[in-house]
DNA sequence: ACATAATGTCAACTATACTTTACATTAAAC
DNA sequence: GTTTAATGTAAAGTATAGTTGACATTATGT
């Protein structure tokens, strides 16, 4: 299981919407959406460029929650 | 595209074999294999596992390359 | 109230992570 | 040189990440 915290950063980083942060990856905004929802974890390629995008670091952004 | 020290930190960490560290992350020896190998990026849950495993961090494990 | 941007959601599809099984090659131990 | 552990490789199957398109709902602005 995991959690992750994009949407607040992506709020954080100036109020960047689903759509903006998906450019700026590289990413459809489904998968922005679908990954700030729980809905999947994504690939940790994904994760480094949504953490370089963010300014911060994948283990800030995703942490692994015990129980499976 | 994708580069991995994962084999490195592997052996660095007590010479571990592709089994043992694939038994501690909760995954098969061939995931290790092919991760170490290129074949495929792991997702960031196993990326995450794998980094707490070796002690390190997953941007020290896994680096963005350009060119694509 | 109306228009528009942002987000939620769903379905169908494609791509790829990951498993299991199985076997072949290499390295190490004796 | 033979046995055994470790690694490489490959195929078939399952699970899930990620895309595209389309539409519904919820803000925001005027």
């Amino acid at each position: 299981m995991i959690i992750n915290k994009i949407k607040l950063a992506r709020i954080a980083k100036g109020d960047l919407t689903q759509q903006q942060l998906a450019d700026k990856v590289s990413c459809s905004r489904q998968t922005i959406h679908s990954i700030e929802s729980g809905k999947f974890v994504p690939s940790v390629e994904l994760a480094l460029r949504l953490s370089r995008e963010l300014e911060t670091t994948v283990e800030e952004l995703f942490k692994l929650e015990e129980e499976k």
